[in-house]
DNA sequence: AAATAATTTTGAATATTATTCTGATATTAC
DNA sequence: GTAATATCAGAATAATATTCAAAATTATTT
């Protein structure tokens, strides 16, 4: 994700963020009761943040229990040095099954949060995409046993 | 989060689900022409869906970088074994701050993701929460120096 | 400070969409 | 097989989104 910082927000837009980040189907109409501004007017400010890209996506969260993906693991690994951290990161976010890529300080590189049915596919397929781009040095990880307050993007299945 | 499993969802259902999370935006006009259908059809399976609880929440994914909230931070920590797990992680859950708490197998027993500017502030976050509910025994605080791919729901200030 | 330019807002008109309802059809249970 | 249930389509209506020109506001320049 490229950090550009060149946007200025007033308070209206970041009432519009909050609003929208609780409820994105939530109309103009309201929104601009809420505001005391006319629909139109919210309009080209929703208009603006998403040209701007500071709403990157509207998006619906759905529970997971519904669709049978409850188990999740954290993986942390080293990297090679011949390959930067950033692109190693990169190649590692486009893995499908791969929710989040979080580069870290300490001793390891990465922190990936993955989307998996087992502990053994999962380190199969870590070792498959990586083999191809780096060398794995170490990799740990942890099961988890029970979500209580998440916020993860499911892979709901083609077709 | 509690697990409930006697939910049947069809392809049809899948598919809304799909679109949905691709864009919650979506017009019931054009999903109907994707999948083939009348909008009230659609309508009727959004409905369901958002009664059923399968959907949890529309919600806009805002550009970290925009709202100058970049630092995350991941902890694990002891609890007492006084209080169960799943209590502990629901209060943790309830601090504003803690966008996800995971109950995790291995030699410790969380692992939270919170949004804070410093490591020192989180720690006394942390540290103040807990006193009251349980004994910290260890709280080890990874930084996060550049996510790659993330989906954390940002907590715009209020007013 | 006044004038100008740029941006934002408003309000009305129009286009699009959501929603409701009824009857028909399909699916499931018994 | 029949009844009960659920799903769907199509039309009518309500609500909302979108567009646009003018007014208002804000920022910039002189």
């Amino acid at each position: 994700m490229i950090i550009e910082n060149n946007i200025s927000l007033d308070k209206v837009d970041l009432a519009i963020l909050r609003l929208m980040q609780e409820n994105s189907r939530v109309s103009n109409v309201h929104m601009a009761k809420e505001l005391e501004m006319a629909p139109s007017a919210v309009l080209e400010r929703v208009k603006k943040l998403e040209q701007k890209n500071v709403i990157t996506q509207y998006t619906a969260r759905i529970n997971p229990a519904a669709v049978d993906l409850k188990l999740l693991a954290f993986i942390s690994m080293k990297a090679s040095h011949s390959i930067g951290c950033t692109t190693t990161a990169t190649e590692l976010a486009k893995i499908k099954e791969v929710q989040e890529v979080h580069i870290i300080a300490g001793d390891d590189c990465y922190l990936v949060k993955v989307r998996t049915t087992d502990s053994a596919s999962l380190m199969a397929l870590m070792r498959d995409s990586f083999s191809k781009i780096t060398t794995i040095q170490s990799i740990r990880t942890t099961i988890v046993l029970e979500t209580v307050k998440e916020d993860i993007q499911l892979l709901i299945p083609e077709k």
